[in-house]
DNA sequence: CCGCATTTGTGCACACGTTCACAAGCTCCT
DNA sequence: AGGAGCTTGTGAACGTGTGCACAAATGCGG
């Protein structure tokens, strides 16, 4: 039993930073946001309301408020946000002011798309470094970077200064790569590989599935097939109920 | 313009009756817990208890129980679950039990890599149709597929006879290919670009943007930067103290 | 045949996330 | 100046998801 009543949430730090804690849900959709801005920017929108920027972000208005109101109150009643100023301040708050070194591990299909994804750039991201166990591939180059070898990860890591890892290596290997990335201080980690990684509770572990998405898509796609309809508001055509 | 809207609402389709309603919740986990199955099953183990499976799978034992029930009761009280069987049911609730034929659309880097992915073979994917603009890579093949011209859409989508769609195009031209799919009547759609796409409710839209993750990965890891610790259990050894 | 060890299935309580509805606040027009 | 018309920020209701704790069921050994 941990007793762990002093729950209290706030540990009221100054007017200063944010110091309380962000929904993860609302840290889920807040890079979304940024997307929608950035995109309004471009198409010289100086003001939005929350009605139009959860268009933009495909979310409910009044969701898109409550999670703006996590971060401060940035919006101007009766007149909406700035584009400029809202997108500063999210930027802020999800890290992407600074530009983040990456390194990618496994440079097959997937690792070699991840680090010609031009997207990643315009995000803040720079993949500063690929590393590979195929001696075939290590010396070769992918727009301009040279591919390490694994076995001098722990080099290849210190030189980079990359303090978030993408593994998109195959599931066998990708446990022991993670040991070692950890052993050398990493803690942001992007899991690709088909495996649940298992890690100190202090680093950060994003697992996406490729195939996994697919079979989720299966298994809507499926029941339409069947003729039962999913759930969707009020479409439904219950059965006569009965209950005890 | 295309005026593809079908916004039409609901036909009310007299469905039976909505035998089991899985929570999306569990539906998102059941591949996972299908992959740990095949992995035991790979290594000769017959039986598993909830507690182990649910290890393989980095989910709560009671939780896997609880996602488990919603399909039946497919467990042995004081034994466990059979690994065969149990497989068997989850598969064909997924849906992973038919081949679904899939269509990629955009043959770019992360195309191409999804392309040649093995593992979704392994999965009960296969992909039947390669589509892009460019007409310097129509007419290439990939894995013996040969890559056809975005024009001829419908008529691949109708030859293949794919189901399920796959998004990998630059965000601009996305929201077009999505209207074009759901009017050759598509109902199933994983979105790699970073837009969000509106369609049709009685489409499944899912949608994966690799940016994105990677900026969640670092705010968490700005804000062990910034010294605040993020919310893990009680294992909180932070800063010297604080208040009163 | 009976008790013991084990493990599932589930009722229940709690935490988290979402949406509604409305007061507070701003701008503009008369 | 004052009110009309918007839009934000948020309290409160609602729904969903999670995890505990325990009864019900099974196998085994004596």
């Amino acid at each position: 039993m941990s007793p762990v009543e002093g729950a209290t949430p706030v540990a009221a730090a100054g007017a200063t930073a944010v110091a309380k804690g962000i929904p993860e849900a609302t840290v889920a959709r807040l890079p979304g946001y940024l997307r929608a801005l950035n995109h309004l920017s471009d198409n010289g929108v100086a003001t939005v309301s929350s009605g139009d920027l959860a268009d933009e972000a495909g979310v409910n208005p009044a969701q898109l408020r409550k999670d703006l109101s996590h971060l401060g109150s940035y919006g101007t009643r009766g007149v909406g946000y700035s584009v400029a100023y809202l997108r500063f301040q999210i930027g802020r708050e999800i890290g992407s002011a600074v530009d983040w070194p990456v390194i990618i591990i496994g440079v097959g299909n997937l690792g070699t798309a991840l680090a010609q994804n031009a997207d990643f750039g315009s995000r803040g991201f720079r993949v500063v470094a690929l590393v590979d166990t195929n001696s075939a591939l290590v010396g070769t180059e992918i727009d301009g970077l040279t591919i390490e070898h694994q076995d001098d990860l722990r080099r290849t890591l210190r030189d980079s200064g990359a303090r978030i890892a993408v593994i998109t290596t195959p599931p066998d290997s990708a446990q022991a790569v993670c040991d070692e990335l950890v052993a050398c201080g990493i803690t942001s980690i992007l899991n690709f590989a088909a495996t649940v990684l298992s890690a100190p509770h202090e680093v950060t572990v994003r697992k996406v599935d490729l195939g996994q998405e697919l079979q989720i898509l299966a298994y809507h796609e499926q029941r339409k097939l069947d003729g039962l309809w999913p759930a969707d508001d009020d479409v439904v055509a219950v059965v006569a109920g009965e209950a005890p």
